[in-house]
DNA sequence: AAAGTTATGTGACTTATGACACACTTCCCC
DNA sequence: GGGGAAGTGTGTCATAAGTCACATAACTTT
């Protein structure tokens, strides 16, 4: 497969491109290009001008920010045929993290002046971008007041439903950045995470959850 | 003034709208068009097609939504120079909540249709339009995360602060409304109120809130 | 292998806030 | 003007989750 159709279908995995056409997405991966990292190599940094949509073609991509107190919060990892910047490709705004390499990667990458011309040639895949945009506006406001209201338990089988879609059972995360995620501190998370563990749904290691029982994670995270 | 130089300054005041040029806006008001309500009209329902965006030229107009028990909860209040439904008109998907008029009102009608038709022949207004709907996905993804993990004072200090710029300093809200918006139990909404009115920040009536001291309570919206 | 560092497990305590219960007041309307 | 209905004020209690304070376990570095 070519790069361009690899790149194809990616975007159109991405919510936020879905709903364009075949030929649309295909004129629009024609623009890209790509990029090599090495391990450990910076992508951008918090603050740098958000001039290029990527996409993971191979690798792997930690987003992070820097705590107040020196030390690094992953906020997400991104892997093969995730995408990410896709916000800041279109509004030109500063990158709100960083994003380092985890391993030896290679990416796509789109690139503000291209994509923007792009969209001038074609006013209808504009449109489409505002209602793929407003559609995001509405999903998040209905998830954020849904969501930050719910307890603790559901906030944190949502997020492990999440991690297991991109990693599969074995999650390879801290309890510390567990509780970034849901907002909670680290010992509430591990009181939650044990219960879980006496009921077989999950077993710990360090820097490491297995997931034995999707069903009933799941059914918690419905919030019954 | 005329209708059409009327609903450009209202344009102009949405954040939405706010970095066109005096000429997008210009021709972009000239579309709109102009609709009377009765006192306790509506104007749509949950559910109906986001067809048109509204901005009030004069009278009130409640955003309000029918809760399961069957109680009516006012979500907003729209007043003069308010514009509401810009989503709905984008992305042309249903509306979210109700809209009746709260007392005899006349509106500005944008209809999708027409707005749509404005952006394909104007591409470049089309991707500011894109890069304000980013900016308004990376303002709510900031303020969900920080506000609905402060503290009940502050979001009610957010809040009124918020209400007072729409509606100055005598807020006319039940304190079960103002529990609905931000998120909390009537009586916890009474008890900080109260203890606001014993330190002199506002004064309570039924049905409306006095706020005496906008320092301290922008002091507390900031969190300190 | 000893020492240091990071991640995890757990108990004791505190606090914010929701839930319930009920009294009191104001408004509206017949 | 009497009887609801809606709004408000307050006490008591329960509970979820944060904080603090350690103990322990697992990797890393020298």
């Amino acid at each position: 497969m070519s790069k361009q159709a690899e790149f194809a279908v990616i975007l159109k995995m991405n919510t936020m491109f879905a709903d364009l056409g075949a030929d649309e997405i295909q004129r629009l991966s024609s623009l890209c290009h790509t990029q090599h990292l090495g391990n450990g190599e910076v992508l951008f940094q918090k603050g740098d001008a958000g001039d290029a949509l990527f996409g993971v073609r191979r690798g792997q991509v930690r987003i992070e920010t820097g705590a107040s107190d020196g030390s690094r919060l992953t906020l997400n990892f991104m892997g093969p045929g995730d995408l990410f910047g896709e916000v800041a490709v279109l509004d030109g705004q500063n990158r709100t993290a960083d994003a380092t390499a985890g391993e030896a990667s290679e990416l796509f990458v789109l690139r503000r002046e291209d994509f923007l011309a792009f969209l001038e040639r074609e006013p209808k895949v504009a449109i489409k971008i505002i209602a793929l945009l407003c559609q995001r506006i509405r999903w998040q406001s209905e998830r954020m007041e849904e969501s930050m209201l719910q307890p603790l338990p559901v906030r944190l089988a949502r997020r492990l439903c999440a991690l297991a879609a991109d990693f599969g059972s074995e999650v390879h995360i801290s309890q510390e950045q567990l509780g970034v995620f849901v907002g909670a501190a680290r010992e509430s998370v591990n009181r939650q995470l044990q219960a879980w563990r006496k009921e077989a749904i999950l077993d710990l290691q360090r820097g490491r959850i297995l997931l034995r029982n999707m069903t009933k994670l799941t059914a918690i995270a419905r919030n019954e």
